[in-house]
DNA sequence: CGAAGCATTGAAGTGCGTCAACAATCGTGG
DNA sequence: CCACGATTGTTGACGCACTTCAATGCTTCG
């Protein structure tokens, strides 16, 4: 079941096999939820964090007038709240952008983990660390790159943050958003959105159709978007 | 020499006269640098991380043709870097913006916490968490806002957080940045984030001259911006 | 099969960028 | 203490990337 999450982890440092029954054990249950549902609501006071073992899930911050931004999209394997154990509520809502099966992980279990585990508290600290780069990353893309070169960045840091799960098969992989999400992502009108997936299209860069995307070109994907994978953390360490 | 420091945590959470003691043993000794000078630059190799006593730093990231996007201010009691400790490296630059002190703290200390001081860790880990909520917000106002309004939410931002460490005086606090540096951290060219504070003073919102803020009319400046304080977790809280 | 959401297009508007000049301030050395 | 170059702040004219508004066709799914 947490195949996919191990990986990610892995991908970053070694985890034994005790220390994989350690995390086996930190779910508590299953939580199964249809597509576009507020999955936590920013202010919450929340008890437990949810792994995300399958799907997608959109953290976005809204203003007064309803323009919405998507501060980050989470994936399968990754901990889609796991910094609400220290904050205790969410500053932010997790929406789901298809079904998700979530893993719930009771702060109980974290605490103790933190108290008998300190290790895996160390990894644990470090996705969440990893998280913030990926925030810095869009802050970079959102203040200074143009709006092609911003929607080029997205999709080349989903291809390898998919890949290191397994979920990209020929350069292509599932994008479930809608135009006005991607529109949210990147600080755009739907409309211009629009035009830029044309754009990226009539470039040769990508294909998009029914709810998937394919990587055409992605040496100049990655040119255009000045794309660089290390605020990603891909490589081993200690810790 | 922590007192601020100590201040940015009780703000959040208890912390007892021996934990004290265990905060202030992590630093290993200080370090001063001018300003503007490059304290940690994006990719180098990291075994301590800095906890900033005085003055002010910028963390940014810049693309190829020099764009730079200042990602997050650190005043004075932020662990600047703390995040380094798991990611090894940063993905950004940390640049002084004033003369600065820094407190030392080799990461094999902040290891052994984890180790010994479960509940100290938790804090830690807390305060890593803030930074990211606060990239979130800015990823909002980079997104979303208009420039009045961005220029707004980070003097409301800056005002509250600089009035937990006490460094704010009849609404007034020092301000080093240069408008380059404004503009960097709004994501406009400084010709316009000379405009918009021009705009600011014109409507009686803050007075801002010799590196010096003085916010005239609070209520109306957190509207103009939709400024709420949750994303910065001031309250006290169990952990 | 109808309604609702989603994608696409065109035309016109605007917030912010670009370019260029100049004024004010600062830091430094003579 | 003044001279002077460099940085910072300010202003105006003009341009453009992106927005706004509005309409139309295309999917999807009760």
């Amino acid at each position: 079941m947490l195949g996919v999450h191990l990986r990610k982890l892995r991908q970053r440092t070694t985890v034994s096999a005790e220390e994989e029954q350690i995390i086996t054990a930190l779910v508590a249950g299953v939580r199964e939820v249809r597509p576009d549902q507020a999955v936590v609501r920013a202010g919450e006071e929340l008890s437990s964090s949810f792994l995300l073992l399958d799907g997608w899930i959109a953290r976005s911050k809204d203003l007064a007038g309803g323009e919405r931004q998507i501060t980050e999209l989470n994936l399968a394997g990754d901990f889609v709240d796991l910094h609400g154990f220290t904050l205790k509520r969410l500053d932010h809502d997790l929406r789901s952008l298809t079904p998700c099966r979530l893993g719930v992980v009771p702060h109980e279990r974290l605490r103790a983990l933190t108290e008998e585990y300190p290790r895996l508290a160390r990894i644990y600290w470090l996705m969440t660390n990893i998280d913030a780069a990926i925030h810095r990353e869009w802050a970079l893309s959102l203040g200074q790159r143009s709006a092609l070169s911003h929607m080029a960045h997205l999709f080349c840091e989903l291809c390898v943050r998919l890949d290191v799960t397994g979920l990209v098969e020929n350069a292509a992989y599932d994008f479930p958003l809608t135009q006005r999400e991607v529109a949210e992502c990147l600080g755009l009108t739907v409309v211009h959105a629009n035009r830029t997936i044309q754009e990226l299209r009539r470039r040769g860069l990508i294909a998009l159709e029914s709810r998937r995307v394919r990587i055409l070109d992605r040496p100049r994907l990655e040119q255009l978007s000045e794309f660089e994978p290390h605020y990603l953390s891909l490589e081993l360490r200690e810790i």
